[in-house]
DNA sequence: CATGAATGAGAGTTCATTCAT
DNA sequence: GATGAATGAACTCTCATTCAT
């Protein structure tokens, strides 16, 4: 598939005064409104200043692409994600698998699903975007994180721990994207932390070595 | 989400002559090749119609749209996926966990990567497609399948089987589509199987009610 | 200077039908039209297209850019002047200096005065287009004209003939181009040809080796 | 050819005091700086306006329009020429056409080489600009220049002598223009002055009238 | 006076779709 | 039925110019 790399995503002026500053905010808040209220396909760089309430041309003098514009608002989200998973990960070294499992799970599906609209869109960004790189790396410093957790588990020790991780990282996504896409009910909502924890739980346990 | 609810997408004409048959069946299959070999974004209705030897013209005889087009794609390769996993469910109802779980992974990653190319491409279609009304429906005749299987397992039963069915198929998901967006390596593609039968397994087990 | 090199200048599509043709040929004397009407800062892909009373995607299928439309046009006529210098230079092989000199003279000034807007109109685009090369290229074959012609001559010699081939051809066109550049009286025109031999013959002669 | 007659070109105001003079001088120079870095189409009022380490805004305090910023360099540049050649002319009153020849010749050759880029950037210039009645006049002036010293020759004497030095002047541009269009050789640019006076020479000798 | 954020008309280009041949 | 020339709305992006701060 051709895929003729792009030219640099990041935004071009760091602006210097307070007011377009504000201007930048109201554009990346303007991109994801359009995102969620008219789609990907419609999203394009005039409805975005028109939303913004600015001209096409203050919009391209902050995001000198379309592409910029998503990636912007992608990046805000991962980074988030990442984040989230760090510090939690962190804070429950040494732990025991049940209480690191518990933790992680309830991070993860609570910043997936607290602004739930926000990531359904963005998996359709992330595909159209050209920015696979960025979000595999993103993915890769969250399975470092919780690799490093797994390592101190206070009960378990695994033989391969780098392909455990990466299973326990996809088993958490899986069923939350299945989620996303469709039209979750409530309830199904609150079952899902302790469904995870299940599924998670059930597979380390499994591929714990057994102490001799 | 606007949706304007799209003019029917499958409207194509029905062929009743071997010729016209043919000729779907070429520009179907042109589709395909563009959509691998240029990428979504460069899949015009021209070209197509020049990678299928046929005028546009010709083309939108039996398309009445593009979107008529990347439907029928779509369609073909989650109807396929469906029978699979209806057939492989169908085949194991009776059998123990163990075997239902080893024989369902091993068709779902068997079909999902032995043509991984398209599987990709076809994730990007699905969301520029509006089409999750149909996606939905076929993930819920995936799951009618694997509940009405799981029922008769010989050697488990579940309390809330509705939701341990969501999270089975999910899970199954879920790592299966972090590989597809990455590089995965041969010997992750190895390690695959057997890793989705011990998470499910090991979920399964954990859901499944004592027998007293 | 930055000079990204650009894509190919020529038309994209060569037309099958006789319709089409009869369209590419609207586009091109639209383009001359809009060029001398206009000037070259106003020629936009849709005042011509306009002009020609087609489409601006009309354009585009035997256009693929801007550039290509004017490079069409600018290769016409040089094209027509390399060829009128040739034929000119070749039936003069074996002639007198000034039989040569005189022959070349009118051909050059007839083909340059008979369309003098766009002669002069051209100047600009050559110089917008980045087609140096290519208008080196006619350059270099006008001259290789002249050259085997004066080899040929009857009653003279040169020492380094492709320095004189350089001047002559250079010699002759300052005037011309200096005259195109104003406004020429029609008074002037009429002495240019007479004047033009002057010049070139006055320099040829003045080159000619001696004969010991 | 439309040619709305533009806002006077060199409206810029003229600073009373010594730092506006050095703004200006800045702003000029980073024109040309740009002009030849970049070229004419990327020449923009904002890049200019960087390269001189001032806003647009001042820039637009000093040139209130792009086109007074361009016409500004063509100015100096002409001017230059112009006074080259009049000083050069004014010296050579009373003496040989030999003498007269071989001094102009020399100036000129050596004002539009010496700055080579400058002068081939102007070019494009000149015919963006709609100039094309102060270059006339510039060029008006040189022939006038000329012509006073062709009459004061000790030698010669010309029946047409507006004529002559019409076609003097433009003989002595046409070979140096196609040189700086093409990639000339050192070696070519060492043998240009004499072929020149060369040229010049059997000219204008050719066209003095006879002694009786 | 200087700044630089904001403007918006206008440019080049693409492509789904139609319809005369 | 098949063809492919023609359409034109819509898109991304640029840049001369203005004006509140």
């Amino acid at each position: 598939m051709r895929t003729d790399s792009l030219p640099t995503l990041d935004a071009r002026k760091r602006p210097r005064q307070a007011r377009s500053q504000a201007t930048v905010d109201t554009i990346f808040e303007a991109t994801i409104q359009v995102l969620l209220a008219e789609g990907l396909p419609r999203l394009t760089t005039i409805r975005v200043a028109e939303r913004a309430g600015v001209s096409v041309g203050t919009l391209y003098q902050y995001y000198p692409q379309k592409q910029a514009l998503l990636f912007a608002v992608l990046q805000r989200h991962l980074e988030q994600v990442a984040r989230t998973v760090d510090e939690a990960a962190l804070s429950m070294h040494g732990a025991t698998l049940a209480q690191m499992v518990r933790t992680i799970v309830t991070a993860f599906v609570k910043i997936k699903t607290q602004n739930l609209a926000e990531s359904r869109a963005l998996y359709a960004v992330a595909t159209e975007l050209d920015s696979r790189e960025y979000v595999q790396s993103i993915k890769q410093r969250n399975r470092a994180a919780l690799e490093a957790m797994l390592r101190t588990a206070s009960d378990a020790r695994f033989a391969d721990i780098s392909t455990v991780t990466f299973m326990f990282a996809g088993v958490m996504i899986g069923p939350i994207q299945v989620l996303l896409e469709g039209e979750p009910t409530p309830e199904m909502l609150k079952l899902l932390p302790e469904q995870l924890v299940s599924v998670c739980l059930g597979y380390l346990e499994r591929e714990a070595l057994r102490p001799a």
